[in-house]
DNA sequence: CCAGCGTAATTGTCAGACATCTAAATGTCT
DNA sequence: AGACATTTAGATGTCTGACAATTACGCTGG
């Protein structure tokens, strides 16, 4: 609406959002080249040092990539499902542990999007998905497995169960609900008895996909997220009276 | 893991590497001033327009921000949900364009995730929710709304839906899904029969939400899902005819 | 024909200077 | 002493000019 003038004092800044909104018009199309830095530092009457710090800016989103010699330059880029899968896991991690959220808040969320896409998990599920899940509960049965390597295993089976879906939107809008939590999930230890619980309910997940039932899935999915919130407030609770 | 030596030509690239690295594992906590460019100069022996490409690629992921004045410099940014929220929405938005993601894929999971959160909305929504949900049907109803203007309100309408539920992570991880799928919908034209159509499922909507009722709120939502993809097969059809 | 070499274009880095901003210290008047 | 104006120091923002590193392309000579 008002890209005309937003003047906020730095050069680099006004800069980058102007490529930034060609970028988003489709004034620059996909591997587009832009003109090299010394032709945009004309253009926008600035110093070659304030164009490339603006280009920094947009590197650092992903926006354009730069290759060095005589044909480089800076390229539009293709955004690809991976890069802002990842992008999305560190941001949502940094965005929990920034804002003491609540674990039951995130909890919630995570479950909730889960539960989203398990109807389409359980009709689309491939048998490799389903080798997964079986596969990363069976890890989660070991007992010398160490906190970290269970929790990782956890987020392993759940982005099969998302994967399963087949949905890459859904998949990478999901990857910051459930990765990003990781950090949070770490801060519970489990016990022997807590792990076999919830490798019972992954196996009840796991069996309700095979056999295409979504309900029961999601069924399994909503007695997880219950126990998982008692866990942490048996954890929490225990934190706080050790504190106290 | 191989944080130690990640030397990819880039000094600028690398020195925003391990500074983010420094924020993510809280070495530098939320507030913390970094040392001045000339400092931090000095300490990776680079010269200072190096370590300003590499704060200005942090600033661009909202991870520093840089204050000018006798105190000023750069500090670790505490992210904010509105933040992240808008950074999410120009990147699905853009991810969606790039990929030509199928108008069903997206629709799916952004319906997906809406119904996650209807059984929340229904719990908690508040007489403000539910007066922006009736604001913005009615003024759907009116005729002489541009395309656009009927967009931006749809998007109103369902973003108020997902406030309702009254979850804050849920709330950014679907900004995506619904605000960067604007674009897509804005490609489709609506006829005033269509739209008609679609306010009469945003007030079946509104109805189930205020009744406090789950079940009927996400049976509105699928039907809402099956037109808007019914819509989208006509026009895009159409489209498709007419060039050939 | 082809292999090697130089050349030009472009990004990456450096060094130093000046401009601008802002809080805090300092000075001045009542 | 207190309120207000002024200076000052430290920091970021910008500019200029130079050189290094890298890469495609064309030329030249065998």
């Amino acid at each position: 609406m008002k890209n005309a003038s937003p003047k906020p004092g730095d050069l680099s800044a006004q800069i980058a959002g102007q490529v930034r909104d060609a970028i988003l018009d489709g004034r620059l199309m996909v591997d587009e080249r832009l003109p090299s830095e010394a032709e945009l530092a004309d253009q926008f009457a600035v110093a070659r040092s304030t164009v490339r710090e603006a280009l920094k800016r947009l590197a650092a989103q992903s926006l354009i990539r730069t290759e060095r010699g005589a044909t480089g330059g800076a390229f539009v880029n293709r955004l690809s499902f991976s890069e802002v899968y990842d992008a999305q896991v560190t941001q949502s991690a940094l965005l929990l542990s920034m804002n003491d959220v609540a674990f039951e808040t995130a909890c919630e969320a995570r479950f909730a999007m889960e539960r989203a896409c398990a109807p389409l998990a359980a009709e689309r599920r491939t048998d490799d998905h389903l080798a997964q899940m079986r596969r990363e509960a069976d890890r989660q049965s070991q007992p010398d497995l160490s906190d970290e390597a269970f929790c990782a295993s956890d987020v392993a089976f759940h982005r099969a169960l998302v994967d399963a879906a087949d949905n890459p939107v859904l998949g990478f809008q999901l990857a910051g609900a459930v990765e990003g939590m990781q950090p949070l999930m770490n801060m519970i230890t489990f016990t022997a008895r807590s792990r076999g619980a919830i490798v019972a309910f992954h196996s009840k997940i796991a069996d309700a996909i095979e056999a295409h039932d979504a309900d029961s899935a999601i069924a399994a999915l909503s007695e997880l997220e219950s126990y998982t919130q008692e866990l942490a407030d048996t954890v929490i609770s225990a934190r706080r009276a050790r504190q106290k």
